[in-house]
DNA sequence: AATGAATGAGCGTTCATTCAT
DNA sequence: GATGAATGAACGCTCATTCAT
């Protein structure tokens, strides 16, 4: 019933550095919360940095086919992007220790030679959703033309990012989806009352 | 002329740790950096962390004060939010070393047992500052009234902590405080186009 | 028609040693040469060890037994010494690996507990069938008496060691074998002209 | 009146490669040999490999710098070869660590990437020295003009390292330059009675 | 017999911290 | 105060050896 090894000693990895991050982290940690030796690490990973490498390019390529799938299933631009953030605060409520990783190292990571490429593109291809919702958006005049696109992508990552932050260093015991209809009414309508602007 | 040694030491450290990170960043390339002997930081900082604790507790003292300037210098509630992002922005595009640290640190730090009381207060001391100004809209009527406000300044923080991020690693040269204000009528009327809410 | 496998992992072995040295080399790399797993080496060897002492308790016999044998295919002594020059120079010639593994491996080996005695041996054998070689000269009044014959023994294996480590360390492609006789013309006559001493 | 700690280190080293061999010596077993802690060595060396380098450049200039001198100091060739071989001798007796290592570590060694060069300039230095002197040896008519020079060289380094390398494994208490006037006598005259020849 | 995944002791090396000068 | 040599604990990683299959 056990998982390969390969993926417990992922798992355990991801759980370590979500609770003492990456460079605080030992491979003796690593192997023992997997239940290997040390040693055996080694069968699977490169080294210690190569752990981070595959968690990413593996998790990465995962959560976006979900995303792009979740954006695919309805046509209009505001249900994709409510779809789109509501799958996102999905997917990091449901692997807790995956969002800690996400969130606190990817800062780090860059640092890292063989992480500097996937890591860019991780809020690239986000990014690059969010461009396209948007500009369909315009294209169908339900969103508005003189956006700074740029910045409107950052509003939105930003956004959801410092949620599910806030989310993870809050005991976490709070549904983080449901923030995610109240989040896309705020970035579609602001915070101004209509009168007022 | 020079700069006290504390101060000295404070910046090459802060420099170091935005070149290399924290944990990756060694007392002897921050005492080279500060052009002074290895042991001589041990005078002016407890151990390696406490460098860290007091840039917290210095910047944050010092950043905050001036965000606070700032939004007390006007009094609607839409210009206090414009002038406190501007500032923000013009802050860390003053001191980009400050924003590596404050930006890409700060995610690991809680980790540090002296830092988990900063870090969190840095976050909560920015909220304040923009939950108050909220609220001050919303007594004006300038602001809805149907916010969800903890939301509100998960927005605000997480967007402008995103375009603070992408210039950081972009090559920086481009003018961060000029996102300033298509941020904030972002922020204030949405994405949506009027006729289409 | 492969070699029984005890012979092919020595072999592989031998190669792997002459290539990286004995503590350089691993296990896993002789398995990769010899096409075996690493286990399938602890069914025929002891340890890592145990190939080295089977080397050379194989090898040794084998060399020596050809020595002896050349060296009693003629009766007189100075032929003797050039026989067993030629042999020694062949069968290095003809196993370069075991002509570096004899050559480089064996003045570190004797840090080896088990092939302590074996290693001793190596020499002492050769030098006694040089020991037999020059009394029956001296007997027959084909070499000098007043030689220390202790030193002979000496000058011999260590002229012809040297001669195989400098061709070892070429690039081993000019005739190792050539060298027998005008090396043992300089050991019978020396390097003095005959009418300067 | 401690030597400085770079030669306490450097001596310590040798004796424990000397003992052990190189790759059976550990860091630690070299600290504690050298009364210092195993981080001191890196203050001193780049790394356990750069030990045996500095060792090398080090005592090998030292010791071809007497060895040319002791030959310089007389002018006839057979002198030359007489003091070359006695001082070879002396140094060795004199210093029975670093004999070790030259004998037992030389052959090795030419796999650690950092030593090739140094390694085969040793034996190229001293076989410099000796063709010199075999080839006034000549000039001055003492010396047969029949010699094939590259085997004299190894003729008579490899008598002079086999002699030397007896001496180190046996209990070592016997005279080593004693050996150096009969050598010498062998390695002019030959082994073949006068009138056999 | 043969495999090769798994082990874990042991190594080289780094670096925060101390302290004699 | 200032130094920087010295420390030694702790880490990442290797590899000889074992053993279930």
């Amino acid at each position: 019933m056990k998982k390969d090894k390969y993926h417990q000693i992922l798992e355990a990895a991801i759980c370590v550095f979500a609770r003492n991050g990456f460079f605080q982290s030992t491979i003796s940690q690593i192997a023992k919360e997997a239940g290997v030796a040390d040693g055996t690490i080694y069968l699977y990973f490169k080294n210690k940095d190569d752990i981070l490498v595959q968690f990413f390019s593996y998790k990465t390529k995962k959560v976006f086919t979900s995303f792009q799938e979740e954006v695919d299933k309805v046509g209009d631009p505001k249900d994709k992007l409510k779809n789109l953030i509501r799958r996102h605060l999905k997917e990091f409520q449901h692997d807790r220790n995956m969002a800690i990783v996400f969130q606190a190292e990817i800062k780090q990571i860059h640092k890292i030679e063989a992480l500097k490429q996937s890591v860019s593109n991780i809020s690239k291809m986000y990014k690059n959703i969010v461009g396209e919702i948007i500009e369909k958006g315009q294209e169908e005049g339900l969103m508005r033309k003189d956006l700074y696109l740029g910045l409107v992508k950052h509003l939105i990552l930003g956004a959801v990012a410092e949620v599910i932050n806030t989310w993870i260093f809050s005991s976490s015991d709070y549904d983080l989806v449901s923030m995610a209809d109240p989040m896309v009414d705020l970035l579609l309508n602001g915070i101004a009352s209509e009168h007022a602007v």
